[in-house]
DNA sequence: GCCCAGGGGTAGT
DNA sequence: ACTACCCATGGG
């Protein structure tokens, strides 16, 4: 199947820019999992043409085309949201507007995936005080942990993600020997606890709400939990505060502070969409600033 | 060997 | 409320 793209789209810096961990690319061509259907993709941006390979017909009750355009946010207006974004610096911070263009218009085709809450729950509680590398291979770790998972595109293997309930099954032991370290207690007692159908219903809710909930969680924090609600409630208020989320804002903007306190500097500098300008940033910062 | 990583919990101020 | 320190492990 192919996709015409009729919009701007990066869709190896989208795949590839820290929101997602278990996309891998390999001959040109992405693999990767939406939901429960995988999928290999390959964009050519000369003719913006998007080739889909699947075993599924369809993604979350969607068709498979309209489960892709949703997923890869390809609705989303970048322009409305820089522009949006860039009326706020001007009144805040009139002084970095040419750095603004300066990051935000090479990342003009990345857009925020819509990816599944739960998995970004456990992914990114596993994300912590580590580098992208290394998350990509504890996720990978995890999935693999159940064959029964396991599908395939001709010979091609993928793994969906594990759910709630076959999570509940493992002990602490099984998640260190996946070499989790401190974090298999985190994620032992998340899965013994969390309430999975109260979770769900943080979509609709503000984001202090949803921070609120996650937070309640041991390992859950205001970074993780603004990642969350960011990639996979796509709340585009938050704004996860990194170690290199955290250099920028004092760097450019002499502000220090915890994760909570910055995520509000940046939600008052960049306005209802910061969460987009943020992983703009963010991909500026790795690939630009070192 | 050393330092860092899409941090968070906790005890001591 | 703020700070210092610890946590397990892989990668450069």
């Amino acid at each position: 199947m192919e996709i015409p793209v009729n919009v701007s789209l990066d869709l190896d810096n989208t795949l590839n820019c820290g929101q997602t961990f278990r996309w891998h690319k390999k001959n040109e061509k992405w693999y990767g999992v939406v939901n429960r259907t995988p999928l290999i993709l390959n964009y050519d941006p000369t003719q913006s043409l998007l080739e889909v390979q699947s075993i599924g017909e369809e993604i979350n009750g969607e068709t498979l085309e309209n489960g892709i355009i949703h997923y890869l946010g390809l609705n989303d207006s970048l322009q409305s949201i820089k522009g949006n974004a860039l009326k706020q610096v001007e009144k805040t911070h009139p002084d970095f507007i040419p750095l603004f263009h300066e990051i935000v218009d090479p990342s003009l085709g990345i857009r925020l995936l819509r990816q599944d809450p739960w998995e970004m729950l456990v992914e990114f509680l596993l994300s912590t005080q580590s580098n992208i590398l290394t998350i990509k291979k504890r996720c990978e770790k995890l999935a693999g942990f159940f064959p029964e998972n396991q599908v395939f595109i001709k010979e091609e293997p993928f793994f969906l993600f594990p759910s709630i309930d076959q999570l509940r099954h493992l002990e602490v032991d099984d998640f260190q020997s996946m070499l989790f370290g401190y974090r298999s207690k985190w994620l032992k007692e998340l899965v013994d606890t969390i309430d999975i159908r109260m979770f769900k219903t943080l979509k609709n809710m503000p984001l202090e709400q949803k921070l609120n909930y996650m937070t309640g969680f041991s390992g859950i924090g205001y970074k993780v939990a603004n990642c969350v609600a960011l990639f996979g409630f796509s709340d585009f208020r938050a704004f996860p505060v990194d170690v290199w989320i955290s250099r920028f804002l004092n760097q450019y903007f002499g502000v220090t502070g915890n994760a909570e306190n910055l995520m509000v500097v940046g939600q008052e500098i960049f306005g209802e969409f910061c969460g987009y300008i943020q992983e703009y940033i963010f991909y500026y910062i790795r690939t630009r600033c070192r």
